[in-house]
DNA sequence: ATTGTTATGATATAATATAACAATATCCGA
DNA sequence: TCGGATATTGTTATATTATATCATAACAAT
């Protein structure tokens, strides 16, 4: 349904999405796009880039959703890093203090190489 | 002024605060709320964690301010850690990629040794 | 005294997310 | 096939988080 929006690597949104939903399927309204994006964040299609409050997609459904996320405050653009150092740290640190950990969220913001020119 | 807020570690919404705040200075309105967290933010006094929205105390303004935040989704507990590598390791991505960044969030979320038993 | 600057006060509204319930579809056994 | 349970989708309303905007206060500099 929805999988077309995500043909771009920038972080959306939800009501952003809503807005391009609603051009073509005029009856979408918030819970249509929250449902989606849980549905798409499950398998694994889209993250949430929490410290915007916003969505981006993902390539590679398959891969171990522990990556890190660079973000552009300027363009938006989202870029997605796969590394499981940052992950295994993060898990050692929990272990070590006995906290079961179920989600991580590693992001950082700053200028992506294009856009510091400007 | 807010300071006395502060004394718990558990994360906090803004419009905990906001009521909290009201009971003693009446004409409080979000922005106040706002502006004290941001004021607090910047001397460090106060994180945000994002994957929240709710804003958590800490106890020592004059650190690195890179650390890892585990937040228990039980009791709501937000431990800080300081750990300059998994910011390091952060850091060296984006050099390499070119990034210039500004902001790095590190967040964790799981059960506490306490809440397990549960 | 007049202006400028910075902080605070107050109202309204924007942006994000979920609750609650109605309508429809889907499935399955009698 | 029909009835009825269950699940999915649609719709309205509302909760939650955050900011814009405009007004006023306080105080320093000219």
């Amino acid at each position: 349904m929805l999988e077309l929006v995500w043909e771009n690597h920038k972080q959306v949104g939800a009501y952003g999405l809503l807005d391009e939903l609603k051009r073509e399927h005029s009856s979408a309204a918030p819970p249509t796009i929250y449902r989606a994006l849980d549905f798409l964040m499950e398998q694994g299609f889209v993250h949430r880039i929490h410290s915007l409050n916003a969505y981006v997609g993902c390539n590679d459904p398959g891969h171990s959703h522990k990556g890190i996320f660079l973000i552009c405050n300027d363009c938006g653009d989202a870029l997605e890093i796969e590394d499981e150092g940052v992950a295994n740290t993060i898990d050692r640190f929990a272990s070590r203090l006995g906290f079961l950990l179920t989600s991580q969220s590693v992001e950082a913001a700053g200028l992506c190489p294009g856009c510091q020119e400007a």
